[in-house]
DNA sequence: CAAATTTCAGGCCAACTGAAATTT
DNA sequence: CAAATTTCAGTTGGCCTGAAATTT
């Protein structure tokens, strides 16, 4: 009884979900790269020498552990930071083409696991899960966009 | 362009929406009671003593993270541990009136904090979101039960 | 001077590994 | 003896706070 009650919330759910995800994948080439260094290099990508703080809000990040990402994405070669001249607190972040090549290669493996995840379901169901939790996320992002 | 790939990745968007649900609860009550705690308390609400393992099983927990949940849970008084007398090497776990209770509060906590979370879809939305979770949920939790 | 940006030190929790102690 | 169950010790990653150093 109590456990089907569990099962009526979708936060529990997801969670479970992303725990499963968590087992699934990802093995292989740059495992080195985890969940946020993903999500930062897909915002490098979109953007040309951005500054740490706006990073951070976007992704919402806490800035002090951005800086151990960014560490680690520049020691793979996938990113560089230099000083903003015309303001000297900022540092600006930009995606280097091997850092683009990974982002590509880490996307393929990431839908291939989600096939997995996702097995259950069919193709449409899929879709309408997809489109549901987009709607639901982007809600609360664009809360605290810019 | 990268960033739309990310938003089409279900376990992406799941991630963050739990991230989300983290930010809005729970506040209040019995805040030692975290969301293993209170998975482990909704699986021991339908069955009578049950022992360690079977637990850790069913809720796909490691077995030694299991130990602390129920010494916080026997802490608070809402689970209690004896002996299996006839298999000496188990103990037999099994939930208080306080444990159900408490097990009642934050379920109801929890669902509050869904309507916050997912304010962004009507009802009829939540409703086919739920279904299509719980599907995909059921699915990989099935491949591990006894 | 106050505020913004990056960085570091340290905290907590969830997830895991490896090994011990007890019992079957 | 090997296997099962519970427990403990220790590591890691993700998320957080507080404070420092630099620059505006």
């Amino acid at each position: 009884m109590s456990i089907d009650q569990l099962l009526r919330l979708p936060s529990y759910l997801m969670l479970q979900l992303v725990r499963e995800a968590r087992r699934i994948g990802p093995k292989g080439e740059h495992s080195g790269l985890r969940g946020p260094h993903l999500t930062v290099l897909a915002h490098l990508a979109e953007q040309e020498a951005v500054a740490q703080k706006r990073i951070s809000d976007r992704v919402r990040m806490d800035p002090s552990d951005l800086v151990s990402v960014l560490d680690d994405l520049e020691g793979f070669g996938f990113a560089q930071r230099k000083r903003d001249e015309r303001d000297r607190r900022r540092f600006t972040v930009s995606i280097t083409d091997a850092g683009r090549q990974a982002l590509r290669e880490r996307l393929e493996a990431a839908r291939a696991d989600e096939e997995e995840l996702l097995a259950p379901l069919t193709s449409h169901e899929r879709d309408a899960l997809t489109t549901l939790l987009r709607k639901a996320y982007l809600h609360h992002a664009d809360m605290r966009v810019d």
